[in-house]
DNA sequence: ACAAAATTTGCAAATGACTTGCAAAATACA
DNA sequence: TGTATTTTGCAAGTCATTTGCAAATTTTGT
C-alpha cells in the first residue's frame, strides 16, 4: 500500500466524523488527483463510504467516512454554524427500504439521509 | 412576474418529478444565470424546494420541485438507468425528527432523503 | 398613461470541486 | 534483482453554478 493511500485510510479510520474530499486534497501533501483517486479506490473497495452535502459556507462537497466491513453505516446531522457532524447512530431504515422495494418493485442501491441545522452548542 | 420566472414556475408546477437546474438552464431560452437566479428566488420564497443528487450519467446536479404552501414535501427514488424519479409519497419523518431534536438538542433546518437504484421497468 | 425607482436580464468571465492524459516514480511479483 | 503493474505529480480540462455590470423590463406613484 502506498504512502498516500495509507495516510488517507488512517485519517478516515481515526476520524469521528465524515471528512470532505476537497479539504483532504488541500491539507494533505499529495496531489489533489492522488487524493481524489484514492478516495474513489477506497470507496470501490468498500473501505469508505460517502455522501454529498452542501453548506453555504463550504459549498458542495463530498464527505467520506471509514466503513467497517461488518459495521452498519451511520447517518449524520451537520451544524451549519460550527460545521461539525453529530452521529445519529446506526441506520435504522433497513426494514423500510425492503418494504419499499417490494411495494414499488425497484432495487435500491443506495440511500442518502442526513440532517442540517444548528447544534446545541451553537444555539447558546 | 417576469416571463422567465413564470415559465420556470409553470414547469415546476406541472412536473410530476424533480427537474434538474442544469437541464432547465440548457433547455430554456433564457440565460443560464437567469434560470439559476430564478430557481433560487423561487426556493427563497417557498415556492420550490431542492436537493442535490449525483448520478454517474448526469453528474452532480440540483433538482427542484414545486412546493405547495400547505402540502408536505415528498421523497424520491431515482432510477440510475432511465433517470426517472418515483414518488415515495409524503415525508413521514416528522415525528422522528422532533425526537432527534429533543434528544440531541439541535434544531433541524432541513433533512435530505432519497433512494437510488434500478426501477422495475429497467430491471426487465 | 408617464416617468422615476426597483428589479431582472443577458453577457462574459470567474469559481471551485473534481477529472483526466501522460510520463516518471513507486510498488508488487517472479 | 529485473520486469510488469500500479500509483503519482503535473498541468490542463470539465462542468455546474455564480457574479459584476450595464441594458432592458417590470413596478410604483401620480
Ligand atoms: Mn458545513
Ligand atoms: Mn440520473
Ligand atoms: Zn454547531
Ligand atoms: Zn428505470
Amino acid at each position: 500500500m502506498t504512502k498516500a493511500r495509507k495516510t488517507i485510510m488512517d485519517i478516515l479510520m481515526k476520524s469521528e466524523e465524515p471528512v470532505s474530499a476537497s479539504t483532504l486534497a488541500k491539507d494533505l501533501p499529495f496531489d489533489q488527483a492522488t487524493v481524489y483517486r484514492n478516495l474513489h479506490y477506497l470507496e470501490d473497495q468498500g473501505f469508505a463510504e460517502s455522501f454529498i452535502l452542501h453548506c453555504s459556507e463550504h459549498g458542495t462537497e463530498r464527505y467520506y467516512s471509514y466503513r467497517n466491513a461488518n459495521d452498519v453505516h451511520h447517518h449524520w446531522f451537520h451544524c451549519e454554524m460550527c460545521h461539525r457532524f453529530i452521529d445519529l447512530g446506526h441506520c435504522a431504515y433497513g426494514q423500510q427500504l425492503k418494504e419499499w422495494e417490494q411495494s414499488y418493485g425497484f432495487t435500491i442501491h443506495e440511500h442518502t439521509f442526513f440532517l442540517t441545522g444548528v447544534c446545541a452548542d451553537c444555539k447558546s
